[in-house]
DNA sequence: CCTTGACTTAGAGTCCACTCCAAGCCGTAG
DNA sequence: CTACGGCTTGGAGTGGACTCTAAGTCAAGG
């Protein structure tokens, strides 16, 4: 598929991906014989991964990294395991403290819902 | 207390403690006769909840139009019990988002886990 | 044949949130 | 008196992740 309609199935733009295939995010993407991309189905599946290493905050080199090691085959399978436990070891503790705010932004929201009624705070 | 003495209270580096004041997310700081800044309980309050909000992903200007509605007086309590609910919302969100990213991301792993038992992936 | 439009590249520019730098003032210790 | 440390300022630089620009190729439509 083209730039364009990959582009339009991931929500990325086109600019973006052209760019995540110059810092390696994406590689091997098929080109026609007048040098345009032409994506496939596992690029769209592989994508989704990254966008959802991406959307867990993981930096994009490291997320580079990862498919550093993906490429380098099954000798590196322990290594990426790794990785991803890391990963989710910290999402989990950042979901925790995110939840810790949320109760403390709800304190601070019920204040002010009791404070409009008297139209002051404290 | 000294700049010093603040960011070390606050884990802010005095640099952006000066940063924070030249944008305007900390006001009326006390001086002084020298011009040294001197900071007060209150400042650390205040400074403590802009963390919490920076650290929920609230961007500085947006701290900062807080900051605005706050020094307006109480007026304003309506649109910044508003604000913060809105914020609050968007946590929400982020929150349970996130909260599948991890489910999907532990799913992964799992697979990972049988893998290299096997030493290779499906 | 020429225009249009989608694609290509290398490289420059943007935005956010810092982070650092240079130059200078002030108070104390030697 | 001078050196030093800590503070002050305006403004420049940084890093991450885009985002855009310029200049070019190529295929289809009028």
């Amino acid at each position: 598929m083209t730039i364009k309609e990959f582009s339009s199935r991931t929500g990325i733009s086109a600019h973006t991906l052209r760019y995540y295939e110059k810092i390696g995010l994406l590689r091997h993407i098929r080109r026609l014989p007048n040098g345009h991309r032409d994506f496939s189905e596992k690029d769209i599946q592989w994508i989704a991964f990254v966008q959802r290493l991406k959307d867990t905050d993981m930096p994009l080199e490291q997320i580079r990294r990862y498919a550093d090691l993906r490429e380098a085959g099954d000798t590196t399978l322990a290594e990426r395991q790794q990785l991803l436990e890391n990963h989710a070891r910290g999402l989990r503790e950042s979901l925790a403290q995110q939840q810790r705010h949320l109760d403390k932004l709800n304190e601070k929201i019920a204040l002010y819902r009791s404070a409009v009624k008297r139209g002051r705070l404290s």
